[in-house]
DNA sequence: ACAGTGACTACACACGTGTGTAGCGTCTTG
DNA sequence: CAAGACGCTACACACGTGTGTAGTCACTGT
């Protein structure tokens, strides 16, 4: 289930540079991160991180392709089945993304990792293909617009992580923060906000705003 | 339904400060965003941007309090019934952020407008608690978990702004992408994920894996 | 044994940036 | 009319940081 386990042909001091630059990035962000910071947490001198990275850019690029690497890994283990639970898999990525879990939020609201999103929107698209299946009306909106709109959803927890926490009253690192999470949204997944009546109802009301 | 219409006691150097590092700050981040760029916009001197805000710092807390004050402002539109539907009001608060959406956005990611979160938290919950009349289970959750999470969930599409154009094909702040993503928006939230049964089911698998 | 290659360090430079200080013009107030 | 307050500018300083350069050490292949 989980998707860390170190990569053979790590444990070398690039690749501990480059984890402890993806939890520097990811606790401070990027500007504020230094390397000379991402050194000292690594055990290495400065040079060496220019030595193997070439520039900043270059180590969040790095950082940014491990990440995409990890995702694509944990894909083909929700795709080959091995997944826990049969509902929406991009839930079951975030959860299960663990450590990575951070710099992807800061990496998504940075800019970067526009590869790992539409990767999860894809995957997001998939389940959705089968959702459809059982549904009884049309939808009037693409399925890939549903599909990103419910990716940014599942992935909001990740990035306000911090006010989700203070919210719940309990940090959601925690296991009792990660049960009372899964709990509420069990709860919200299983429950629509708007009645089909509602629904109908702003949808005419939008309707009228705009014609054509 | 604008929460704009400039504040009497503004056109004054200070507001053009207050907006133009507003806009920095949400385009460029707070780290990247420089005293002298600011100043440069709003067409004054770097000194004078110390002059009223004291430090960077005290010009990043006037533009959450003045994020704070807008939102207030929408607040009581919203309650005063003057809101244009009746759906979600964290929704249709967030459609009507307009400019402050941005910032907003940033605000939240970088760790500020702690207060700006909890008051919308605060909306949904009281939101909730009249959808919770027309539910005939009980929930097993908080209704400020649920509360939290939604308005998480609700503020995603800000927060990750970029991807969701993106994956939309439509930039957000076009008019055509707003119609677009109240549609997908609309359509999401009157569609359960899961089917009651498979809430169920994951739940179950839930206590299995905790007992306790 | 020897050259070559790559991991790694120490040191210095240039630059941007936040901040501090001194000063100028103008407007209000007693 | 004098005097302080306030909006505002220009200039200089200190510091952190990314980057560049030179050099050391260990290992490998011929």
């Amino acid at each position: 289930m989980n998707a860390s386990g170190p990569d053979p042909e790590d444990l070398t001091a690039r690749a501990r540079i480059r984890d402890a630059a993806m939890r520097h990035f990811a606790e401070q962000g990027f500007e504020r991160a230094t390397i000379r910071g991402i050194a000292e947490t690594a055990g290495v001198s400065s040079g060496l991180v220019r030595h193997h990275f070439g520039s900043k850019q270059g180590l969040r690029e790095a950082c940014d392709a491990h990440l995409a690497k990890m995702i694509r890994r944990l894909n083909d283990e929700v795709r080959s089945g091995h997944a826990l639970d049969k509902a929406n898999p991009v839930a079951t990525a975030n959860a299960a993304m663990g450590p990575y879990q951070r710099y992807l939020a800061r990496a998504l609201v940075e800019g970067s990792a526009e590869t790992v999103f539409d990767q999860m929107v894809e995957l997001s698209e998939e389940w959705l293909a089968e959702a459809d299946e059982k549904r009884s009306d049309t939808p009037d909106v693409d399925r890939k617009a549903r599909a990103t709109v419910g990716t940014a959803m599942a992935l909001a927890v990740a990035v306000l992580h911090k006010h989700v926490s203070r919210g719940l009253g309990v940090d959601l690192n925690t296991p009792e923060g990660d049960l009372l999470l899964a709990r509420t949204l069990i709860d919200i997944y299983s429950h629509p906000m708007l009645s089909v009546e509602e629904a109908a109802e702003v949808r005419a009301a939008l309707d009228n705003l705009s014609p054509g």
